[in-house]
DNA sequence: TTGAAAGCGCTAACAC
DNA sequence: GTGTTAGCGCTTTCAA
């Protein structure tokens, strides 16, 4: 910024004010000056003008798994949000490993982030590696933190919904295909089809349990199912993601059994190879892009609260989820 | 570090030895110096860091659209390659927006990053945005820039698998649906795929324009082709990508016609989701996490290189794509 | 082995 | 409107 003062003839405190302040600079300076960083191609030093700023006008987000289309969604939803207002966003990605969730964490917070939104791995929502008294941070996909603010999807209701779906369409012997005891979210679904299919006589809701939440695991549970006598083979999967869903497609193809005419599937997600597949897949949509979007401005909320002092309430917003039907459960 | 500095009864410069040469600090003084970092909930600030030492420890990467599988699995190799060597990596999304691209280029270049890996958006790698000269920018899935140095695959190569693998199964009537005119690499692949041809008598390839290479494209061929009377259509299709493959077979299951039965599909790129289709779509492989790394190990020769003053000279990396074989071309 | 102090590039308060 | 200058938190000589 010297050299830009020097060739432009002005003070240092001038050049600043130009890109700072541009209304307290003379036009004819501040062209002056403009010329003079373009023909030295000076870029400013961002970790300078935040030492002496103290903080920075970014925020971090950290997410278990960048390649499920789930999370890039989110991540565009705070994108939206903060390119609006002029926040950068730093994009991390943990690969479901704590300790590079960790480390992430940790350098966001080294950076001066003014607040991180994170889509944790595990049960718990602990956040080893970051001071929250420090940096705010606010949970994705995670509900009722006592220490954050957090935004989810109700999946109990959303759970119902698939299931209500299922009975609506006549199926009484449906399936849930999913890992159960690991995740609250794949609890909740489970726990809200149970619930729906206690409310109608003569059906039952039967667990077909998973190793993992991915592809595979739905195509080892649809050759499982397929190889049930006729008569006591689920009419009907809910399997407790899409990735299930769409291993479940595959794996009944594979079997010769027709989808939805010899059992249907309904997924969770709604994530867009779901009705990208060769039958389109009916599944629970959560508002992704929004709970990216609806993050942070939790988490601005919370930044712009403890700049002004005041005693900052987390809050836990929860979506509704929506069903969204199509041909895999059409029958 | 001041407070730091204090509680543990030290100097400021030995707090910095301490977490920057503990060799140089008696072990004594350097448990009393984590003992106060840990009392205190210290941490580091980076910018402060950043401005003495006068570079970072981070790299830079923008795709053009994170919500793809393939630019996925790239970051995943970029992040392998300099996890591994305390690099942090900065990730942006471009979103296939210009002027977001800019922006995010130029922003990493206040933030001083050392480098940066670019998955750039349009025909030209034109690179307005950042200064080249000043921070080094590799290229990736791009080839032959005189101004960076490129990790790239060879798609013409590529194209030629695919339509020999089809032309090898007795395809004779060949479409190939994808977008020309518009990215190198889809022309590529159709220009590769045509010199296959061409080396077979009697055969013919036959290009279905679309508008845009996503799944919705795809789907649209699909009717198209569908609609064809059954003596004219192409026996199979090479889609210039696997969202369009994915689009297809959705279309032609919905229309009747049976994969690979009655058409065959291959794609390119081979996604997660390819081989997840309800039929398992053939593909050529591109190493994507291959190419992430050796773009970051690119990167880090020219900053090496700039660093110890030597030329560097760009280089361009040609990975070869390989066929995967599944069910779409199976008959 | 430790302490003292200069200075990285910038912003903002103040003086002119 | 513009110039001067202190100081943000850290690293890194240099001296003790």
């Amino acid at each position: 910024m010297r050299d830009v003062a020097a060739l432009a003839g002005v003070a240092v405190g001038t050049v600043s004010n130009a890109l700072n302040a541009p209304q307290r600079v003379a036009p004819q300076t501040r062209r002056r000056v403009q010329a003079a960083i373009a023909e030295l191609g000076w870029v400013r030093n961002e970790s300078a003008r935040q030492l002496r700023a103290g903080s920075s006008m970014a925020i971090g987000i950290v997410v278990m798994d960048i390649g499920n289309p789930f999370f890039t969604d989110v991540i565009a939803g705070v994108e939206e949000f903060c390119y609006d207002r002029g926040l950068s966003v730093h994009v991390g990605n943990s690969d479901q490993r704590p300790d590079r969730q960790d480390m992430l964490l940790r350098r966001l917070e080294e950076q001066r982030v003014r607040g991180v939104i994170l889509a944790p791995i595990g049960q718990r929502g602990d956040v080893a590696g970051i001071a929250p008294r420090t940096t705010p941070v606010v949970l994705v996909d995670r509900v009722h933190d006592p220490n954050h603010c957090c935004v989810g999807v109700d999946d109990v209701s959303g759970g119902r919904l698939a299931a209500r779906h299922l009975l609506d369409h006549g199926h009484r012997r449906i399936a849930f295909a999913g890992k159960l005891g690991a995740f609250a979210q794949a609890d909740d679904r489970w726990r809200g089809a149970a619930q729906a299919v206690e409310g109608v006589a003569g059906s039952a809701l039967r667990v077909v349990e998973t190793p993992a939440h991915n592809i595979e695991s739905g195509v080892d549970s649809a050759v499982w199912l397929a190889a049930l006598p006729p008569d006591e083979r689920p009419t009907a999967v809910f399997a407790a993601n899409d990735l299930i869903a769409i291993g479940l497609l595959q794996g009944f193809t594979t079997a010769g059994l027709a989808v939805p005419g010899d059992i249907a599937i309904i997924g969770y997600d709604d994530i867009s190879f779901a009705a990208a597949a060769a039958v389109p897949l009916s599944s629970i949509h959560q508002p992704r892009g929004q709970m990216g979007a609806e993050a942070a401005a939790l988490l601005w909320k919370e930044i712009e609260d403890r700049q002004a002092g005041e005693r900052h309430a987390h809050r836990t917003l929860v979506l509704q989820p929506h069903l969204v039907a199509r041909r895999s459960t059409a029958a």
